[in-house]
DNA sequence: AATGAATGAGCTTTCATTCAT
DNA sequence: AATGAATGAAAGCTCATTCAT
């Protein structure tokens, strides 16, 4: 770690070259001239091209998830933070959306140790998100198993998100994907 | 089409060398060579190895398609529909879950349209179950609109699906995760 | 072995390339442009760069063997052999001095064994060479083991050849070279 | 030569390395890691990789001269010497055996001419060996050229270690190999 | 329709060398 | 004298695609 800038200034034009060009077509020579470095510099921080993939994914990951934390208020709730979340989510989907699915096919091809390995401390997060509204009786009780409930939860927001900014792209629309994933959620969780 | 056996032979080929290898690793000289052709062949059905993926996602979802509508009966209570949605769901994706990631991988990479268009007659059918179940009055009335209740729907299954086969890949768990997605669905839609 | 042409040509290039420049400068791009290929057609052919060794020392033996064997008379005396061997094992590392000096080295880098395998021919026929001068009674009888004669009696004749073209290069001293040489031998050997 | 145990440091690892890893293979990170050294250093001392191999060549030399003329005393009889010089040599190049052919390959590339002048004096040395056996009356007289001869013998027995240990790479042969060269050059040279 | 040898653009990666400190 | 991060040219090799047969 001895210069953070230089291979902070590589991972962020990956993201970018990455997000205009897909995972394939782009290359490394483009990543470096973006980054205003060497080519061989790059081999100094990242031992190839396929090991920027979680690379890239964790720092979205983190910043996603930074994200998403510092909009729900413990103390609130269970309705307001779903809405909350579901809001977050939408709004980080629709900003990372290229790099999303990038990650996602990237991490597809040979990670998904990887992929689960960083969504854990979300996993957490929302475990014990869970596990206080069970306790202030907000939500039902009869989850068998909070992780998988989690995931779930976790899930069909992102699901949601991506197909209304991937695939509809439609901006539009976008309030009432919202509000049906909110509606879906607090009736398939609350009492 | 005018040999279907041999497209069809390099097309199943090519699932096979796909799962294996991912999408990038596979080559074409591969497929072919599995396929029991010639490399030039393969450019008499194929316009290039790009054009693969949608013709193998075209082929998994039609199976998948069919499969799950064909375990669906259209009289019974839409309750128990779930109930063999989530199962036929679980069953596929378990079959096919290499090429399905696969898939996933290289239509987010330049062919999102073309997903979007595969999963249109699941789409439909789903719509309809759920206006049946509407009209019956199994399910809440408040849908803002069907279609995305659909995506969700759909979206849900398939992601605990995934979570359970591609990440966790714990078959014991398997009844803990449809248990869950089935009361989850049921909870989310029915009165 | 579709296409003799193709491969002889690749190959007769890089013994041109090879021997002008060395086999570490040498460039495989060079080499097909010089064959009148295209650079993927190389690797039809040969696996690497490195695997070119091997072919063209054993072409360049083959050649040399066979420009050796032809000078030889069965029948004459081992005098009048020795001298033909030597006047010929002289003639052939003038021709090939370059790309011998090239092949010595190219093969010690991985390829020793290689190497053996090709001279084993050579050695055999001298070994018969020997065995029938002892018989004629001809040369002295108390040989141990004839291989490790043939292998001093070839090397000698090489390394006086390689002293002369590669080291001395001084073509007016290749008669006393020569004499020196065959003195050498026939006292050695003779009775 | 302001800091010999820094230059000796960086030429003991090349030897190393290049012996382990061949002269195309062998790093000079490799080479500045094993000194101890960084990697700026050792531009210090050599100019440039290649020029790594006639120092190494010359050291080699120098101890392989040094171990051979401490190994004769000049007062014997010419066959003694020849003994111990053959004993010698097969030693020196059991010993090298791995430097040796890198040396060979690495001068070959560029470097004859440096080859022949670092072997100036053993050959100088040798002629004397022999001008005084002539003159003690134990070899032929007939010898046209002194140095030719020193070649030749010199070669042969170098010739004869490399066979054994490189090719064969067979102890239980060395014996006969020995012999055989003993009196193969001492038939060759002595009235 | 079928073949498969030939193509060649373009990629990743390596590593000797430099130079600011 | 010493460092070691940074450089960037250079090359081996791959493989999707073509085309003459």
């Amino acid at each position: 770690m001895a210069d953070p800038t230089k291979r902070e200034k590589i991972l962020a034009a990956a993201i970018e070259v990455f997000s205009e060009s897909g995972i394939e077509k782009a290359k490394i020579s483009d990543v470096v001239k973006r980054a205003g470095v060497a080519q061989g510099t790059f081999y100094l921080y990242f031992s190839s091209k396929q090991s920027l993939v979680p690379a890239i994914a964790e720092q979205l990951l983190e910043e996603q998830f930074a994200y998403i934390k510092q909009q729900i208020t413990p103390e609130t709730r269970f309705e307001d933070q779903i809405q909350s979340m579901v809001e977050a989510t939408f709004t980080v989907t629709k900003r990372y959306k290229q790099v999303l699915a990038l990650c996602y096919s990237g991490l597809a091809i040979g990670g998904l140790i990887t992929w689960e390995k960083l969504y854990q401390p979300y996993y957490e997060w929302v475990d014990q998100l869970l596990a206080e509204a069970v306790n202030r009786g907000e939500i039902r009780s009869n989850i068998r198993q909070i992780r998988v409930t989690s995931k779930l939860l976790i899930g069909l927001m992102e699901e949601a998100a991506e197909q209304l900014y991937l695939f509809d792209d439609n901006d539009e629309q976008a309030e009432i994907y919202k509000q049906e994933t909110i509606e879906f959620i607090k009736r398939a969780l609350m009492k």
